[in-house]
DNA sequence: CTGAAAGCGCTAACAC
DNA sequence: GTGTTAGCGCTTTCAG
């Protein structure tokens, strides 16, 4: 067991008899201090495990080396593997992170945000929560921040993005070389950039081979098993689902189970997740793969470079996705579908 | 845009031409002071904004209303799952989360404990690296530190664990009462005390029905494929494999597909996973599940309560694991396995 | 080269 | 009731 208090620059001075000043001058490598000293306070500070209070820091260059995070739910995988690459660059450049979950409901998201802000944070990473439409928590931060994944472009900062539209498209596009034409879609809320991209994704891709869009098979802001469970009430119903988010996954899978519905020969299945166990699924899960640890990686270092001043290589990070193919969109057994 | 600089209590003071202890006073309910000047002050502060900087708060109270979280790594369904549960009851106590990770590595879960030490935190939550043999770096800490999971019983402090025992006994139990008799199980380093008890619940398990063990079924320190294929290259190959962490179910799930064995025809699987989509593997996977968001509330609760001095309500915690039976450990098709 | 002093934002004696 | 002062640990003028 060590002492209870910590020893501090004072304790130093005292015990070399000299002032607290000249100690911390000693310590941080000023030029102008005599060799001598200087490895004598050196050695002292050493020997008295001396480690200097990142909180009097703090307060006296008013910057925390603390950076924020803010994500609607750890325990997922997109946000835990994001959140890995944050803390990963981060820790490399000294800086600490601090995490918070919105639990997708805006008034959490806002409180964290502002919890956040007092505590006198160097930056914040955000993805938005799900219901999250104003922004005026963002707007007035005096600290950067960077938006990912789930970004609103009327804010200004950097985001890190994947290419939603044309991962959208390769993903719908797949789907239609195998004989799918009515695919429906499963998409979170609309006024979330990475909504609209991937929704518009969807229609294109369903344009460029002349299949009409049918409006119903739109499902905005899915959240419950109920809305996908109404896609089969009615007399057209789709031979394919498109999800965008892991969730959505799991939803679809329950709900075609319980429909008695096979996948892929009733319906075909695709769409973004992140468990990299779904190769491992019954049937194996065709997937936008995202490449979520550089995200993180990516937003933290956008954020420092922000923080420091560094000048920014660039205001906008768009990642890609690849488009993995399994067995749950493979209607056309053993066939080898169109690389795009 | 708001101002740069944050408003402190010194700048409602000059505004209200008072002390700048009196405006502290009135902020936070000091009995002894004016009504009006109470609600004077208030409204003010109200008006400019006014939030206390926790940095200085810090410094003067010597503690910094953080809690530092160390795992292995937070992408993993287990670890993003506790910590979710930490965030959630620290955030309702009022407590922040700064999280490191330790990539398995002694030496950066090391590293990471001195910096938070450094960083003034009040207390640790900490899972141990696989690697982790020696515990200096816990003993001497001055904060208080919890453990969970990944345990080594010769520190003190409060930890919350499973009833690995228990848990195992049962798995293994199910798998003998499927027909399995030889019975591998993949664990991790030894010197974990989550291993130990693991272990001791196969062993039990499998001498309450008077298998003999045998040795080579038991890969202690399971990190390669390689460990796992090794299993089935010798004249006796298990008829089943207990795995005892989500990273071996994966393993063992590819190099049983490698050798194109069958589940659970040729092996039956069972074991710990915390993957929420285990049930949609193919086969679904039997596991055995451990309440992973209630282990990071317990564990910041065993924390808190320390920090704040409380006494404790036990020393450690052992939370209860439940089997869930699925296809992959099912030999004997439609039968109802004993419930025990 | 080194010491003394001020101040970051806040609170808690200690006056009056 | 309210103002004054000191101090948490550290850095940074400013003197010397």
């Amino acid at each position: 067991m060590t002492r209870k208090t910590a020893v501090t620059i004072k304790d130093i001075a005292q015990q070399l008899k000299m002032a607290p000043s000249t100690v911390s001058r000693a310590l941080r490598g000023s030029r102008d201090i005599n060799a001598a000293t200087r490895l004598l306070v050196q050695q002292v500070a050493e020997e008295l495990q001396y480690t200097p209070n990142p909180i009097a820091l703090s307060l006296k260059e008013k910057r925390s080396k603390i950076i924020g995070v803010v994500v609607p739910e750890i325990a997922n995988n997109f946000c835990s593997a994001t959140i890995g690459g944050i803390e990963d660059y981060a820790y490399r450049r000294g800086y600490h992170v601090m995490i918070f979950q919105s639990h997708e409901e805006y008034e959490r998201e806002v409180a964290n945000v502002r919890l956040l802000t007092s505590r006198r944070i160097d930056g914040l990473i955000i993805s938005l929560a799900n219901n999250t439409r104003s922004f005026d928590h963002l707007e007035d931060m005096a600290a950067p921040v960077v938006m990912f994944d789930r970004v609103h472009d009327g804010l200004p900062g950097p985001t890190v993005v994947v290419d939603d539209y044309a991962g959208t498209f390769k993903g719908v596009e797949h789907l239609i070389s195998e004989g799918c034409r009515r695919i429906a879609v499963l998409s979170m809320a609309p006024w979330l950039s990475t909504t609209q991209k991937r929704l518009q994704g969807y229609r294109d891709a369903l344009g460029t081979y002349n299949i009409p869009v049918n409006e119903r098979f739109i499902v905005q802001s899915c959240e419950t098993e109920a809305s996908i469970l109404d896609l089969f009430t009615g007399p057209e119903r789709p031979d394919a689902l498109f999800f965008s988010m892991e969730r959505l996954a799991m939803m679809s899978l329950q709900v075609l189970k319980k429909l008695g519905l096979r996948i892929p020969e009733d319906v075909a299945l695709a769409g973004f997740s992140d468990n990299p166990a779904s190769t491992l699924f019954s049937p194996a899960l065709t997937t936008i793969r995202q490449p979520t640890f550089e995200i993180g990686q990516q937003a933290a270092e956008l954020l420092i470079a922000q923080i420091e001043g560094t000048p920014l290589s660039a205001p906008t990070v768009e990642l890609t996705t690849l488009l993995d193919i399994q067995a749950s969109s493979l209607k056309t057994t053993g066939k080898n579908p169109l690389a795009k």
